[in-house]
DNA sequence: CTAGACTCTACAGTAAGTAGAGAGTCAAAC
DNA sequence: GTTTGACTCTCTACTTACTGTAGAGTCTAG
């Protein structure tokens, strides 16, 4: 059992956003001292881990929630999960082409600036027109 | 000199947004009429299609006043101009190897569901594990 | 016994808008 | 002449996923 400092500690996550986690239903409410000290198990620690890994992987905390209660349902189609993340990844490669999009347009409008000393400046001239 | 519903029209810029960038700094405090309405110039017109095109292009609000700044100097280095473009550039490109990650990793990740019944899940235990 | 580290709650702020309430204004139809 | 409907105004609250701060209480080492 250990409070909410070292729990910091172990798995890199800020008190504050422990806490946090708590608030919003993502980190069932731990047992308390009587002074009011959280106090975590095991539990709470591989739970928290799990968030920092979905949160690394971009997941919505929406999309989490639907994971931590397939988690925690011990008659849970594995097939859902499955479909979840795959869903993340749909929403990834979308993000990941309209990036790579602006990227490229990016790319593309600095090219136009030559270097010339004119007072006409082509970038700021693109980034006029309609598109 | 157009209303605020007409410059909507023909930017495709929502109403509420329209205030919002005057209030932010964005854009300059338009004429008014005698009650109050705001009454836009062609000059508006092409500031919010400057807008409009550097939030598709990712631009934060932060770099875009710089931009503002240096559309409105008529001494300005247009060099100027390149180097924050191509801050943005940098920046994009930092989000897409991130992204890009990502998707990487949650392919991997989904590759490792055989769809089998049973009921460890590996998906599952994946993201619990330290990485 | 006290200093410093730790923890508690509650509230405010971030980016970049979006949505809504409630009131006032304008143009046109009747 | 009025009334209807569309438009506009300000102000506030909401969004995501936290982060920071204030002020108070608690624990532990010297």
């Amino acid at each position: 059992m250990i409070k909410i400092g070292e729990m910091s500690k172990r798995t890199g996550i800020p008190v504050t956003t422990i806490r946090y986690y708590e608030k919003v239903g993502l980190l069932p409410a731990p047992e308390r001292l009587e002074s009011g000290y959280r106090l975590y198990n095991k539990l709470h620690l591989e739970r928290i881990k799990f968030l920092k890994n979905t949160r690394k992987l971009g997941f919505s905390q929406q999309r989490i929630k639907v994971l931590v209660s397939l988690l925690e349902n011990p008659n849970r189609a594995n097939e859902k999960v499955k479909a979840s993340v795959q869903s993340q990844l749909e929403e990834i490669r979308e993000k990941r082409r309209l990036i790579q999009n602006i990227e490229n347009q990016l790319i593309q409008i600095i090219a136009k600036c030559d270097g010339g000393e004119k007072s006409e400046c082509p970038i700021l001239e693109t980034l006029h027109e309609e598109t």
